[in-house]
DNA sequence: TTGTATGCGTTATCAC
DNA sequence: GTGATAACGCATACAA
């Protein structure tokens, strides 16, 4: 009836803010003269109401431009209509991926995305993840995190948690990420196609996974004369695969091939190799995993096993909202697909060596 | 005294699932036998406390592991401890370092971050605004945001909103960012320095200030014979930079040097001028904005303006911060320092012409 | 189909 | 210093 929108309690006279405040559930009752409760079931949807007062409401809602305060609704339902996600770095593009595909998942159900980075962190990332924790209805994080970190999570049970990147830290728990070991096999095959037999692998061990990556290498050679050798950095990024390049290159057993734990280390090795006078791939082929956009503009272009980053956090993402939705059968580890994408990096040995 | 840590209510003898409800406010006051407004004030500090009460308060925290519900407390302040930010495409370095140092402020300020990727939608821009909204006492918000949506920000008054990426979008509201006009003046002297004179710019207009690094690219040639002209792409990424290469390179005007509104269009421009032969920068040079990470990976390396992505996300978090303190005397605008990054991409021209 | 009453966990106001 | 108590905005038994 009154063209006034706000409540008329509080001092509706006075000339200060004429800023009103949110309209709530109760405005609209009143407005449309029905009780709160019928309100919160026509907003909530599953009943039936009576033409006139779905007509009443409707027009009083559109008015007010009511929207539910899901902090009130969080309290009594106890949602709060946030997924979290935690990432490791999130200047990784693999990780950015992950978020783009956890995103837009999210946002296709409604929900919104509470982002934590763990960069750098040593010990926070409890505290992060306890900070994320009370406002998200459960949470996507790597499967990297620190033993404590898992610990307390199980520990504050009710929400559900989907780890990516490999197998749940702990058995029980939900993961999904791609079958690493598969993934280093048939990095590992197309170097043997093409003839390699002194191969490095430059391993991040701090993600269990990289020695999944090592062994599929490995098992691609077995049977073969091929020596495969061993090198660790302390973290998977451009500039630690610079810094190591020297070691590897210059080592006793001159590689043939160099595989990096994942991309970013290779961009680092590709770009340090060849201003060590390195001709790559006609001296040394290089190749990681991850399929990173930046592999292709790269010279030469980069050989990559594509993980599917974007997938992971789509399905992870999926997963949870399963498992928030009480899904009966649902699989402890999603699957994701790998597939190698065989770029100029990576091409026959200067000298083939005899079958 | 008692071992158990949950509340005794509630069949706290029912042997179905052990697990406790989360310990609130009121359990804590019972176990420290004090009020909770007591207990809240305890928390919040602020207030001393005879040595008894803090003790016996301090232990029944310690030991419920009692964390304040911040939905609940939401209601009350009306704060949720949560920023917003919304980026228009995670997949954008530029973007990802922006978020990262938003990120960074906003932990330090034990806030949550709640991230929205506006990739890819055309209108939805709005619905994933007002899906944050309700749940963040700020946002952060790019500059390029539709009118719609900026007007719809500024009615629903009451949160503070910074932009970033140029000068904000109406006046009177507050925003961070590099000036456009002088990074792109900047470029244009080393060009000019260069000894170039024949210049095309590959611009972005959806961005407005892609027309003020164009202007300052000018303003820099000014007086001199050069001839600049100026191209267009429909999204700042390399596979648009790609698209238009030909056209750009095998133009009636054969540039000298190509200026692209960001490092992405960039990369897209250098890798497809060397698949169509051009010898970079021997031919012609190429330069973009950013400085993104991976123009030092590619080959020749990526000259570019440093915009301060990750200050600007820094900068941007530490103005709402301010904002939501209500801090008095605050810029409207605050500018990020810039500064060139030349690297490989750029040289002399192959004929320098005569001054 | 609709309404009544209660409580979610917290903070703020005002007493004591 | 400390305590009662009334909100905050909403959803949900249960009653009608």
């Amino acid at each position: 009836m009154s063209k006034a929108v706000g409540p008329l309690s509080r001092g509706e006279a006075a000339d200060k803010p004429p800023r009103r405040r949110a309209a709530t559930i109760r405005d609209v009752a009143q407005a449309a003269a029905v009780s709160t409760a019928t309100v919160s079931k026509f907003v909530n949807g599953g009943q039936r109401f009576s033409r006139e007062v779905e007509a009443r409401i409707t027009a009083a809602i559109q008015q007010l431009g009511y929207r539910t305060n899901p902090l009130a609704r969080g309290m009594i339902t106890g949602r709060t209509g946030n997924l979290g996600i935690v990432i490791l770095d999130i200047r990784n593009p693999h990780f950015t991926s992950l978020v783009k595909g956890a995103s837009r998942v999210a946002a296709e159900a409604g929900m919104n995305l509470l982002f934590a980075d763990a960069a750098e962190s040593r010990e926070p990332e409890l505290a992060l993840l306890q900070a994320l924790f009370p406002q998200v209805d459960g949470l996507i994080v790597s499967a990297r995190m620190p033993g404590a970190v898992v610990d307390w999570l199980r520990e504050s049970a009710g929400k559900p948690v989907v780890f990516y990147g490999g197998p749940a830290p702990q058995p029980g728990l939900h993961s999904v990420g791609c079958d690493n070991h598969a993934s280093g096999l048939m990095l590992g095959r197309h170097l043997r196609e093409l003839g390699h037999r002194r191969i490095s692998y430059v391993g991040f061990s701090a993600a269990r996974w990289s020695e999944d990556r090592w062994q599929g290498l490995r098992d691609a050679f077995q049977g073969t004369q091929a020596s495969l050798r061993h090198f660790d950095v302390p973290a998977p990024v451009a500039e630690e695969g610079e810094r190591i390049a020297s070691s590897v290159l210059l080592d006793a057993q001159t590689p043939e091939a160099v595989v990096a734990y994942n991309d970013l280390l290779a961009l680092g090795l590709l770009s340090e190799a060849r201003a060590l006078g390195f001709r790559v791939p006609q001296q040394v082929s290089i190749a990681g995993f991850d399929n990173i956009a930046y592999g292709r503009y790269v010279t030469p272009s980069l050989t990559s096993v594509d993980i599917g980053s974007e997938a992971t956090g789509e399905v992870a993402a999926r997963h949870l909202l399963a498992l928030l939705a009480g899904e009966p059968n649902l699989a402890l580890h999603e699957t994701v697909a790998t597939r190698l994408v065989a770029r100029d990096s990576t091409a026959r040995p200067p000298d083939p060596g005899k079958p």
